[in-house]
DNA sequence: TATGAATGAGTGTTCATTCAT
DNA sequence: AATGAATGAACACTCATTCAT
């Protein structure tokens, strides 16, 4: 039930969907749907937290198996999000709408999944990072660096579950090279800086 | 008269802004509104035709300058990017709302601002993968890498805007050590492979 | 259980009250409701039925022990009144909602209330009469007035139930007076018809 | 437009009718009534205002004149309001409905137009009482007294207008009667007492 | 040209009422 | 005997849109 109404969310917007029509699609009654849900926002709330819980779950493999090297790890995650994304459109587009995160309020569930996301590459770059021999204080300033690994793959997946569609192994490679290897250059200490020409 | 409308819908998005307010925050009735842009779709996708067709502008710059080395062109569109963001807060949240764009044919004008700067940043890395003496076969599939990186971009300046504020210039240079380190170990044929275990 | 639903009805007034909340005030399902008293309308009107016949037996008083005097019997039903409005205040305004009669079809309870209290006034009226000599033409004709003492004992205990609550004596008293003293006027042939100046 | 309503209204009540209804009734669509009117709440204020404002006109008589001695002046009021009762039926019944007033802000128009009736009772049962001598803080208990004068003419002109048509003026002169010797009698001092047997 | 006045279609929400159990 | 689960029909209210002027 749940999942009628967040493909019809993902696929045109909270503002374009009626009641009406979700009770008609669900085969449902609509006073049902406001004995289940309560409202039209709790409804979507509820569609939002699950595709939010949903992807959670799925990417506790980034963190588990702390034993594997973080590179392996980093890998299966991004194999999870794609998953995800193949087998929940829906819900991935409910959470990451083309052309913008999901608002506030009602997004809560969305920002949730990030905010999970990006700490959980933080975790993996600061144990590589540690593996490296990086002073600690550095470490600590990762976080900012892992949210822009985190949208960067949000970016490849959206765009890879909008367009035609190639093996899911391409494209997650493609952002497991750019984050991976860019952030050993960082590590590494290289990196481009501006005025200095090029790399 | 544009300017009004564009704050309303960039403030509470499309579908929470009525035209008698438009009508009355512009101090004009809501038949002249009627009168200049047919309909409520067509007032949203001018709003978001200027406010593209402003940033377009300002992304010339990658283009300009073209014996500039392109990382530095980069850079300068990255700045603009975010520069962008800053002094025209409400044209970018415009083209690029939390919640997702309108669905359909009104967030055309959002999407048609991406694909311009997705093709600019697509030239750029054909120059220097040309410029690094890259397969012309390979470097036809640059567009998806292209448009990975332009999200990215969205992504991380839209979370800039929102975020406490931080330097622009550091912001900036993470997204850019990202794609453009990452973009260069691409070319070098440096990569990760899945099974091969390195760190 | 009718008790629960009597409260609701003339706190809030028929339509203000809802199936659900009379049935979760009870305590018991809403089905229950509707294999006891079938409809709302029904059970509204159980409601105004209990109320009124409650009412009517304590008025009873007005015509038991017929060997009082009239004045006496009167002052006890007054008394009966204003006892009912204290300890059943809802059963009155049930009856005798503020602003109004009870409507037609669902306020059939109170109308019939009503009317008997105006019977037992006319009986007690007509003993007195009878008792003083008047002429059994002019006997006859005394409903309407008796209607009219019974309306004035609505309004005044009505007012008495919202207003501070002074002492119920002194508030019966006042009608008791008024009544029984005009009726008393009227007996002599005392009155005031129009266009002779004052009494 | 407003009458429509108002008819609406007085015939079947306040939770009765639909908005749907009375724009079908009036001719007009229902966004008009919201444009003029606001709420349906507010539709029924004004409704009620006006037949309050109206009712109160013509009490202005009770007042006016005020060389004519007050009991010529009550009659000439409880002749104005049969006469309105009569005339104005509908806004009557809207002011007094069967059933009762419908709870909250919404009847305050109604509320209102009984205090006002009440507050020009009450002059007029002081100016009396003042020229008979009675003390000043005797009369200025005379409050409930009006009120229950006030309720008992509400009364018994909604009774008069619903039964069998007797000439307006028996009606009233019966309410005439009842409160005017009773209140003549109350000021001579003349009452009845319990337990002194009086018949 | 520009608008005050008007509306058809649709919104989210609630309610009295009824089955299947 | 009693109910959890379900619904058809209606509700107040709003909106994008259009005439008559």
């Amino acid at each position: 039930m749940l999942l009628a109404a967040a493909d019809l969310f993902s696929e045109r917007g909270y503002a374009a969907v009626s009641m009406d029509e979700i009770a008609r699609t669900c085969g449902v009654s609509k006073p049902l749907l406001y004995t289940y849900f309560g409202s039209k926002e709790a409804l979507f709330a509820a569609c939002a937290e699950e595709a939010g819980a949903e992807l959670r779950a799925r990417l506790r493999v980034l963190i588990q198996g702390a034993d594997a090297p973080p590179a392996e790890r980093l890998w299966r995650g991004l194999l999870a999000v794609f998953e995800f994304v193949e087998h929940h459109r829906s819900s991935w587009r409910l959470l990451y709408p083309p052309g913008g995160r999901p608002s506030g309020e009602i997004g809560a569930g969305a920002a949730r999944a990030r905010d999970a996301m990006a700490e959980q590459v933080e975790t993996l770059m600061a144990d590589t990072a540690r593996g490296r021999g990086l002073p600690e204080e550095m470490i600590e300033h990762l976080g900012p660096l892992a949210r822009v690994f985190t949208d960067l793959t949000i970016a490849a997946a959206s765009e890879w579950a909008e367009g035609p569609q190639e093996p899911r192994e391409i494209a997650a490679l493609r952002v497991m090279n750019l984050t991976w290897m860019g952030f050993g250059d960082m590590l590494e200490g290289k990196g481009w800086v501006p005025g200095q020409g090029e790399v």
